[in-house]
DNA sequence: GGATCGATCGGCT
DNA sequence: GCCGATCGATCCG
């Protein structure tokens, strides 16, 4: 299966966001494959995005979303979690899709023991747990998706047509009405379920 | 099913 | 010093 090129990632975030559902990410852990279906996302763009990192300019922490298309942006949040971010657009304009759920593909045995044992359908349903299963960190920000050598990637998958496309409002943004209100989260409806344009991404 | 709350680190309005 | 693009436990119904 093929990888997605830095063309894929270096267009219009909405547009990419809506391209990434029904992708597959991968990611090698020791020689292993531990992949999963995009299956929902959420468009952070530029400095004017009031829910966005890149809202008060750029520093070390965001750095990698001013950078190139086509790489990580990991952050570390709550003391607890780490969220994977795929940075879009060009190089000095800082927009990226952040990976809010994966319906698991491969490796789902590692992925378990690396979610301590929980529920399946909590293996990889939210940004959180989907970095913790596929064993994601810090390590991995800015790192190169498009790079050869990569261990993190995103293959060709399935494109997902309309008629399984969700748009809503975006999870976990207050404060700003424009913010709060703009459709920038896609998910896919999966035999009907899922399918929550705005609260409860989980389960 | 829904609401609430504590955890716990690092970056900064 | 404050608080976050979250999660999971716990309580209530």
């Amino acid at each position: 299966m093929a990888r997605l090129a830095r063309e894929f990632f270096a267009r219009d975030t909405l547009t990419v966001a809506r391209d990434l559902l029904g992708r597959v990410l991968v990611r090698l852990l020791d020689g292993q494959r531990l992949s999963g279906r995009i299956v929902e996302v959420e468009a952070y763009i530029g400095e004017d995005d009031l829910a966005s990192h890149a809202r008060c300019g750029r520093t070390e922490r965001n750095a990698a979303m001013f950078g190139p298309p086509g790489h990580a942006y990991v952050y570390f949040i709550y003391g607890v979690h780490h969220c994977l971010n795929l940075v879009t657009e060009r190089e000095g304009f800082p927009a990226a899709v952040l990976l809010r759920a994966l319906q698991p593909l491969e490796g789902i045995e590692r992925m378990r023991t690396l979610r301590g044992g929980l529920p399946d359908h909590q293996l990889t349903s939210g940004p959180g747990r989907l970095c913790q299963a596929l064993a994601l960190d810090r390590q991995f920000d800015r790192a190169d998706l498009c790079a050869p050598d990569s261990l993190l990637f995103v293959e060709e998958g399935r494109p997902v047509d309309d008629a399984n496309v969700v748009v809503g409002p975006r999870i976990g943004v207050r404060g700003d009405l424009a913010a709060i209100s703009a459709p920038w989260r896609f998910l896919v409806r999966v035999n009907g379920e899922n399918a929550r344009p705005s609260q409860s991404a989980r389960r």
